[in-house]
Order: C-alpha cells, then sequence, then structure tokens
DNA sequence: AAACAGGAACCAC
DNA sequence: GTGGTTCCTGTT
C-alpha cells in the first residue's frame, strides 16, 4: 500500500478487498450517502469523500491530508488488516464460503466509539433508513455546521449537546422512547462517570459488561459497539437476521441467542465478528429465512 | 386500517 | 436469572 497526495485527495495504491457498496451498506455505520462521485459522510467532524476503482485498485479519499491518511483513516479503513486472508480462512466452511464471495469486499471500519454507542442505542428495535433518518437530523440539530464544495454537512453531536438537550427537540428528531437513553448515556459521558474511551481498552468481557452500564445498551447493542468501535473482532452482534441465517443454515431450528453466540464462537473463533458482517449483509440481501 | 418490524427496560415470578 | 409485556414510528 503507497498513499499519494493529490492536490486535496490521497490515492491509496494497492488497497484490495474493497467495495463501496459492501463497506457503507451492511449496517455497521449509518452516516455514509451515496452520490454521483462515492460515498461522503461526516467523521471525526470532517467531511470526506470515498471511492474505489476496482480495476486500479486504488482507494481515492478527497478533503484529506497525508496526515489525516496515516494518522487516522488508514485505520478507520481497517486497511492493515489483511482481508484475503481472513476471507480464506473463514471460506473453509461452505456457507461462508457463499457469504464471503457475496460481501467480498466488505470491511469492518473502526469507528468512534461515542457516536457508534449513541448511533446502536437508536438502532435497537429499528430499521436502518429510520436509524439513518434520526441520526441525520439529531447531527442538523445539535451538531456543528461544516460547509465542503458549498454544502452545508453536520458533525456528530458532543455528549454535553445531547445531555442538554429538551425532551420535545430528541422527540423530533424522531427518537421515540429512545430520546431517554440518549440523554441518560450523554449525560453519564458528558459527566466523566464511564469513558467509551476507556471502555475500549478493556479486553472483550470486561468492555462488553462496561458498556451496557449505559441506558439502553443490551448484550445485542453492547456487540456492535465492541465490534464497530473499539476494535474487538470476536463480538458476534445477533439481530433478527443473523438469527435467522444462523438457524437456516447451522442450527436448523429456532435457539435462544445466548446459543447462536457460542455456537458462533467455536465455528468462526476469534473473527467471529467478520463472520457475522457477511452473513448479516448476505441474510439481508437474499432475504434469508424470510 | 390493522398488522408488522425491530432490542432493551421493566416488572413478575 | 428467566419470561412476558411494553415502548415508538414508519411501512405494508
Amino acid at each position: 500500500m503507497e498513499a499519494v497526495l493529490y492536490g486535496k485527495a490521497v490515492h491509496v495504491h494497492g488497497v484490495t478487498d474493497f467495495f463501496s457498496d459492501h463497506v457503507f451498506d451492511c449496517g455497521q455505520a449509518f452516516r455514509w450517502k451515496q452520490g454521483e462521485k462515492g460515498y461522503t459522510a461526516v467523521v471525526d467532524s470532517k467531511v470526506i469523500r470515498a471511492s474505489y476503482d476496482t480495476e486500479k485498485q486504488i482507494l481515492v479519499l478527497e478533503n484529506c491530508s497525508l496526515d489525516d491518511y496515516h494518522g487516522f483513516w488508514r485505520n478507520y479503513f481497517d486497511l492493515d488488516r489483511d482481508y484475503g486472508q481472513v476471507k480464506k480462512d473463514l471460506s473453509s466452511d461452505p456457507v461462508m464460503k457463499e457469504a464471503v464471495a457475496y460481501g467480498w469486499g466488505m470491511r469492518v471500519l473502526n469507528q468512534d466509539p461515542w457516536e457508534t454507542l449513541i448511533s446502536f442505542i437508536i438502532s435497537a428495535n429499528n430499521n436502518i433508513t429510520r436509524i439513518k433518518g434520526i441520526i441525520d437530523k439529531l447531527s442538523a440539530r445539535f451538531g456543528k455546521e461544516i460547509v465542503w464544495e458549498g454544502k452545508s454537512y453536520y458533525s456528530f453531536p458532543t455528549p454535553e449537546s445531547l445531555a442538554a438537550a429538551d425532551d420535545s427537540a430528541l422527540k423530533e428528531c424522531g427518537c421515540g422512547y429512545r430520546g431517554r437513553y440518549i440523554k441518560n448515556t450523554a449525560d453519564m459521558v458528558a459527566r466523566g462517570l464511564v469513558s467509551p474511551y476507556e471502555i475500549r481498552e478493556l479486553p472483550y468481557e470486561e468492555a462488553h459488561k462496561e458498556v451496557q452500564k449505559f441506558t439502553g445498551v443490551g448484550d445485542k447493542v453492547a456487540d456492535c459497539i465492541l465490534l464497530y468501535s473499539m476494535g474487538k473482532a470476536e463480538a458476534f452482534p445477533v439481530d433478527v437476521w443473523v438469527k435467522r441465517v444462523m438457524e437456516y443454515f447451522y442450527i436448523g431450528h429456532p435457539v435462544p441467542i445466548k446459543e447462536i453466540k457460542s455456537i458462533a464462537a467455536k465455528q468462526f473463533g476469534r473473527y467471529a465478528g467478520l463472520a457475522q458482517q457477511y452473513l448479516f449483509y448476505y441474510a439481508r440481501e437474499k432475504k434469508i429465512g424470510k
């Protein structure tokens, strides 16, 4: 991999196992929007546009410096993980082989723990379209405006701004009963009672327990936060889709979520979270079990 | 228009 | 600690 600066864009040469639709539309991130020139998002209070040239194997990051790339985006896009090897390892199992072939360009992003915490509290009992809408409204209302190419974008709200939010404003953003959970959680973080950044440093089991101290975070949401923002590749979030696909292909009948997690841990090992990501995309696109 | 989709809180037991 | 019910909003 070699990163080269062209004007205000970084071109990363030699990136493999990358396909934008798989990366940005597999349910892990909610702020990336597809446009003519690529996918655009606000991440870490910066607007970024990403596009990938499959033929030349170049990842183009617009509005990005070389320092930004090495200091942030390289890790954000998980570019130092050998997905070729991961996919090879997972493909010894015929079901995973099929799922991996289908979502071949998926990568698990390393996102911000605070943003991921709130985003997945919103995700509970909710669907992706609605989650995206709620996060957009919250950002427009409580985030900071950033203008790029003549367009307005909004950063993800800070803990302080959400802790101070009116109940009615959260309701208008479509949070529903989750507004209370968001405020409670934001308040805990703003007061420094629990830090998502400190939780990130803990091993899986402890982090899984700690993150559930936030209101609105249960077993599944905890696993999402650990996998998508705390570098825990063994975390295996079981939502209805993953439950269905696991029962359909591996078990044959309905079982409790706890059992699905332990079967997955045995079957997929330390990459269970990456396996989950391929399975989720496969199950949802193919409507397995529906 | 009633039914459904989607995880965690909360209260019984 | 387990099981059943309720929470909110958008879609069918």
